[in-house]
RNA sequence: GGCUGGGUGGCAGAGUGGCCAUGCUGCAGACUGCAACUCUGUUUACGCCGGUUCGAUUCCGACCCCAGCCUCCA
């Protein structure tokens, strides 16, 4: 099946032909290590992992490596503020967000490079520019020297007028263009740093991922993606760097860019300070509903973030698995989208591989997975029903959704023992049978009261957790 | 100001030159002892003004509004 991705740079979908059918390349900015991951940051993360679920179906041989930065000045500032050794932060911080992303779904990806590991390419990056002309040295910086690259400004369509008119960055003096960015920088004695041929020092933050995406991936590759708020200047500066060491300014076949996460009608960013972690979200919503409220919107456009969205999201999944949950009785006990970690397209459904495909259309895709649900719904052939389950949750697995099994879903958290509720039901079933329905009644007002919402069908009554 | 991307029914959100998106919600009905689950039906949609067309929400042009980027940010 034939991928298409809107790229970026060329402002129109294209279809998408790797460089090397046997070797697919994609590489992604993750985030900066300082704190706590926000939502918006589990997005992106969110986002490129079903990207690389569809083309691992579509490819026998994908890389995918997403970047730590855990050298930057925030990261110097947030530990001499808690007073410990950045090492720590940003271990600590590692750490968290691998268990945020878990929390999300989200895959590993197959190498997560840290900038600080990479010191040693980074340099020998930077002394190529300098050779080739591309960069100076000037009081302990190295400095990219922009009106060096003619191809500066085509990935966002910047013009270099409009730039420096617009520019509200601070022209250091020793710039000899006021566009020019740090390459290196000094680092004083209590700073993280590195000796290099300029003196004691760090990365600046754009050659970091020039070199990362060098040493893991090569001198081209096909994908590169990250947040629409990265394009300028990082990427921008990225693809300045990248280009003129190889003198390729195509070294990206295809940039993708994420749509941000709003809270309000404003994006929600660490600057503005109206962020929601993670973690925070986590104590009172599962990961897979967050998930399923970050695929509902399409990739590309801003995500308004409210706790309607959140809501609607969780009913929505919740009646995904009711499907599963009714299916169970006409064809048996089902088992998670996990079981289809290894499938290929040919044996995923077209309802929800076809939308991915396409740009990612994960609204569409969700749609699919309703209709294939409807169906199931009104299955009673066993065979049928099997066959819809599978699409179902084979549609779950690209989406990275019904990753829990049924009974798991619905009766998490309860707030009565299970053999508690059990005998309820079954004293609440003989009352049935005595038509002592007022008694019945009662027993289940006493459920709900507890959380527990009960259906009766006919093969008896089964019972789930809801939100009170 | 420049560069991107948008404005769709109560809410979220796809899409298409004429035919059902989908989910949630509301209403009505079926099922049920009553509910729940499920199913069926259903209510005011395509920012505004022109143009092209037999026909435009969909194509073209103008205008209004919103968000992002132009500083660190996914």
């Amino acid at each position: 099946m034939d991928i298409h991705i809107y790229d970026t740079k060329r402002r129109k979908k294209r279809r998408f032909e790797p460089l090397d059918e046997a070797h697919v390349k994609i590489y992604v900015c993750g985030p900066t290590v300082y704190d706590r991951i926000h939502i918006g940051n589990g997005l992106s993360a969110v986002v490129f992992d079903v990207f690389v679920r569809v083309l691992r179906t579509v490819f026998r041989n994908v890389t995918y490596v997403r970047n730590v930065t855990d050298i930057d000045d925030k990261i110097n500032a947030r530990a001499l503020e808690l007073q410990i050794p950045i090492e720590e932060l940003t271990r600590e911080c590692t750490d968290a967000m691998h268990e945020d992303f878990d929390a999300l779904g989200v895959l590993l990806p197959d190498v997560e490079p840290r900038a600080t590991g990479h010191i040693t390419e980074i340099i020998s990056m930077i002394l190529s520019l300098i050779q080739q002309g591309h960069a100076y040295e000037a009081e302990g910086h190295v400095l990219f020297y922009v009106p060096s690259d003619p191809n500066y400004g085509s990935l966002t369509n910047k013009s270099l007028e409009d730039l420096i008119d617009g520019a509200r960055v601070e022209v250091a003096p020793y710039k000899k263009d006021p566009k020019d960015f740090v390459l290196w920088k000094p680092s004083s004695s209590e700073l993280p740093g590195w000796d290099s041929p300029w003196g004691r020092g760090r990365p600046g933050w754009h050659i970091e991922c020039s070199a990362m995406i060098r040493e893991h991936l090569g001198n081209e590759i096909d994908i590169h993606g990250g947040g629409t708020d990265l394009a300028f200047p990082h990427h921008e500066n990225e693809m300045a760097q990248s280009g003129c060491f190889n003198d390729n300014p195509d070294y990206v076949n295809y940039w993708m860019h994420n749509g941000m996460l709003n809270l309000g009608s404003q994006k929600m960013s660490k600057s503005l300070g109206n962020i929601q972690t993670v973690q925070e979200l986590l104590r009172d919503h599962a990961g897979e509903t967050l998930r399923y409220a970050i695929l509902s919107g399409h990739y590309r456009q801003s995500l308004k973030w409210d706790d309607e969205l959140i809501a609607q999201s969780d009913r929505s999944l919740t009646s995904l698995y009711q499907a599963l949950r009714n299916a169970e009785r006409v064809a048996g006990e089902s088992p998670a989208s996990d079981a289809y970690a290894h499938a290929k397209s040919v044996d995923l459904p077209d309802e929800v591989l076809a939308p991915l495909c396409d740009d990612l259309n994960t609204p569409r895709a969700l749609a699919g997975m309703h209709e294939i649900a409807s169906k199931l719904n009104l299955s009673t052939d066993v065979k049928e029903a099997q066959s819809l389950r599978h699409k179902l949750l084979g549609g779950g697995w690209l989406l990275g959704l019904l990753t829990r099994r049924v009974a798991d879903f619905f009766t998490r958290d309860a707030s009565m023992a299970e053999a508690e509720i059990d005998r309820l039901i079954e004293e609440r079933t003989e009352a049935k049978e005595a038509k002592q329905y007022d008694r019945a009644d009662e027993i289940r007002a006493e459920l709900l009261t507890n959380g527990i919402a009960i259906e009766d069908t006919r093969d008896g009554t089964v019972w789930k957790v809801v939100k009170r």
